[in-house]
DNA sequence: CCTAAGGGTTCCTCCAACTGGAAGGTCAAG
DNA sequence: CTTGACCTTCCAGTTGGAGGAACCCTTAGG
């Protein structure tokens, strides 16, 4: 199996592949004309990993998880250790950017988005020493 | 006025500041001595670029904020176009992370995280076709 | 034989938005 | 004079790849 194949059965980009290698995940042989061979195993460690990465988890995790993955005598709370923490971080992401989108949504219903000058907005940006204001309607 | 004050009062480090200043958002004067002098339009200007940032607009989006701001005869159209733009991005990206989330938290409260080596989540991310999981149970 | 296509390979640069650190100049105080 | 805080420049690294150049391999067709 080229890394085409591989490419098109993962969903992963071909030189996503390659870097993946390059960061040492993966480790495909060689056939004798330098081409990449992916055995079925690497391909199931790719699937794993677009997976993951689709989750959130960062590559460092990935390999974390992989590594549990592979471990047979891994303890299971080791991996959700690992997922509870990402957890808290997307929590923590989300309620950034909603608080974000509060403000966000505040100038934005406030601003006439004429042919005037006059802009809510800018004059938000301009002076507010910033605090992310909650409601003020 | 030196980096330093400026960075105590806008909040913004002053590596930052030295990156905005070679970006060309900023371009305050010099001292005989090459320290940078800032005056209060600069400073002016660093609160805005950070309050902006602090809302999620991307740097180029800052500068054409900036431009916007500075320009008299702006149409507020302009500007709402962009945060309208942006909001939907931060939407997006909100909705993304929800999805994420969901399936995260499904994972993680179906496992047992003990010392025993079985765990939903790692099966999940070996096998799962993925598509994220709604509601099962 | 040559050619063209559609794989594959390596290597290098670039992205956002900084951050960290090294090496060195400047300034005010003791 | 020395110390320490501040400033300067420049270089490298971060995350997770994307884009592209230059070149090799394979196969089909004429």
């Amino acid at each position: 199996m080229n890394i085409g194949d591989v490419a098109a059965l993962t969903g992963l980009p071909a030189k996503t592949i390659r870097y993946y290698e390059e960061i040492g995940l993966i480790t495909p042989r060689r056939d004798t004309n330098g081409y990449r061979r992916f055995g079925e195993g690497e391909v199931h460690k790719l699937g794993f990993i677009g997976r993951a990465r689709s989750l959130g988890f960062s590559i460092e995790e990935c390999r974390t998880l992989l590594a549990l993955y592979e471990d047979r005598n891994r303890a299971s709370a080791d991996v959700k250790r690992i997922a509870q923490g990402h957890l808290e971080l997307v929590d923590a992401k989300i309620a950034e950017l909603k608080a974000m989108r509060a403000t966000l949504g505040h100038l934005v219903e406030s601003c006439a988005g004429d042919h005037r000058p006059d802009c809510p907005i800018l004059e938000d940006l301009a002076v507010r020493p910033h605090k992310p204001q909650e409601e003020r309607g």
